[in-house]
DNA sequence: GTTAAACTTGACTATTTTAGTAAGGTATAT
DNA sequence: ATATACCTTACTAAAATAGTCAAGTTTAAC
């Protein structure tokens, strides 16, 4: 069980930008300088980051990417839905019909991978990015 | 982020013999049938399993497995851990002299990756498998 | 108006992980 | 004896991940 890192790059670019100055964008070549990201790859997640309307762009030399909100309003659920992160505990919920495994009653589990979902949105729900950057004075890049 | 099969199977094995009576021992050809998992899958789950101490082995004809204590006394983590299902958020923890991404200093989301560990870890510390087959006479298998 | 910095898009690919399968053992209750 | 059950090692197809590559378009600034 494990993260992808497109959902620990988005945070962390996004993280990077919140700690700068609302008003002017941030490029993306400074993100990757800063945070060890490929830019081909960040070029990837904040495409998907602008569709869901975390971001916004300014395109032409000195341009780059703005947050859309506050840090504060934005919800690490927020991001990782936009970047196609999901916690994923069981896939035996598709087939309600049926149950889980083609048989005519839930599995013994699944309550409990219901329960856990339930439990890992709801950290992602309770922070947010201004979470994050309130420290950015101590020793964080 | 997503479970993988060996923890989720590894727990719906064990909730299986969990339903059973603690003295006779119960077949991986019985809980094969009943839980939809390869046999040879469950195998290799449960020769690590036994390694762990989590269940003690049976052989011969009429053999199976038998959990080593009561369903309340293993908790999920002693499950996951056995079955080398790990928790994973970031890879920046090894170089821990050197900081994340080779720089000198944390990077700017490690503390929130660490409190998702702690906090799926908490989850997986509280729930055992006596939770598990509480309400085994409800509409599961 | 040119230019260069910056974003946009779509296709492609190597590596790793997952989710098993296959085959051939060994132990033991009946 | 022997069938039932566990044990071990090796192998592999498929999927996901983590990017790269190439060829654009847009626009601020000079």
């Amino acid at each position: 069980m494990k993260l992808t890192t497109k959902g620990r790059y988005a945070v962390m670019a996004l993280a990077d930008i919140a700690k700068f100055d609302r008003n002017s964008p941030i490029s993306l070549r400074d993100i990757s300088l800063r945070q060890g990201i490929s830019l081909l790859y960040l070029e990837q997640i904040f495409s998907k980051l602008r569709k869901n309307e975390i971001v916004k762009s300014v395109r032409g030399s000195s341009g780059g990417y703005i947050l859309t909100k506050n840090p504060e309003q934005i919800k690490l659920s927020n991001i990782f839905s936009a970047v196609d992160e999901k916690v994923k505990t069981v896939n035996c919920k598709k087939e309600s019909k049926k149950g889980c495994n083609g048989k005519s009653s839930k599995c013994i589990t699944h309550n409990l991978w219901d329960e856990l979902e339930l439990h890992i949105n709801d950290f992602f729900n309770k922070k947010n990015l201004g979470d994050l950057v309130k420290g950015k004075n101590e020793n964080t890049i």
